[in-house]
DNA sequence: CTAAAATAGTTTGAAATTCAAACTATTTTG
DNA sequence: CAAAATAGTTTGAATTTCAAACTATTTTAG
């Protein structure tokens, strides 16, 4: 297929646009569709870290602090919540016992699982009828955004 | 090229993943380099505003707050701030004067196309070396993905 | 035509979220 | 072994958010 460089331009424009509105949609319906599950004490935002604590990581505080870019506090006031709704739990470790490792309880777990789902979900429907090759470069078209973020963050 | 069901089920899975993580750090990003240029004064959130508000359309508060899906009180505060800081102005609409129209100032419609600057930058980094089938392809999986945001939300 | 209802936006007061700084407990370093 | 460093929590203040009450204006229905 031969494209002119102002279809091209259009096809850029189009596709700057979606994403600066589509994420923000994803979010919300997420939020959405799991508040109407078995879930409906969750924010997205508690979605969120419930997927970076994720399921087998044992990550400490800290470590999800710097990825959320959160402040120790916050993470702290954020943890008690999701311990008194019974989705984490906090296990001190016993080789260095300043340090908490965090786990999802089953239920948490299964919220991670319905959430990781939904995403799928998204995405085959979004690749549907694409080949594996359009897949492939998908998956490029990703790995260079994230290795613009890399660059503009590191700069 | 061939692709082995595994391959696209693992590809399916990267993108998945990756979508899960990319949104939050561009919205990083988006803020931390805004706020390296002359518009210091701006979060996220209010650059998102800007955005929706737009450069021509003249929106009115609940318009906006229905895009957002921000209570009015909220937008209201959220408005007040971007006001005080020289971004917005709003117009009383003369034909009904209980609706307020908004707009960008000239201090605003400049963050507007740097915000937009920054998005258009991003894909095209992401869509390098790619040719016009290829952007057709991502443009057509956005597409999917709007589709696919309005059945779930309609349902 | 006008009183009642509806609509657009603001104000208010309370709850939730966030941060940085001070703090506690534990481990590492010199 | 005392001092410094590290992990996480607590604290108090600032910010953000919401829903409900409120004001101003327009629409509707009698």
């Amino acid at each position: 297929m031969n494209s002119t460089s102002d279809e091209i331009k259009d096809d850029y424009n189009f596709i700057s646009e979606a994403l600066i509105d589509i994420y923000d949609q994803i979010m919300r319906i997420e939020e959405s569709e799991i508040r109407k599950s078995r879930f409906k004490d969750i924010t997205a935002k508690e979605l969120h870290l419930i997927h970076t604590i994720g399921l087998h990581d044992r990550k400490t505080t800290s470590e999800v602090s710097r990825v959320l870019k959160l402040s120790k506090g916050t993470l702290t006031a954020n943890l008690n919540n999701l311990e008194k709704k019974g989705y984490i739990i906090r296990m001190i470790n016993q080789q260095d016992r300043r340090i908490i490792n965090l786990g999802l309880t089953s239920k948490g777990r299964l919220l991670y699982r319905a959430h990781y789902a939904f995403h799928r979900q998204l995405v085959e429907s979004c690749l549907k009828g694409f080949d594996g090759s359009n897949i492939r470069k998908m998956r490029q078209a990703l790995v260079n955004v994230e290795k613009f973020i890399d660059e503009v963050s590191s700069k």
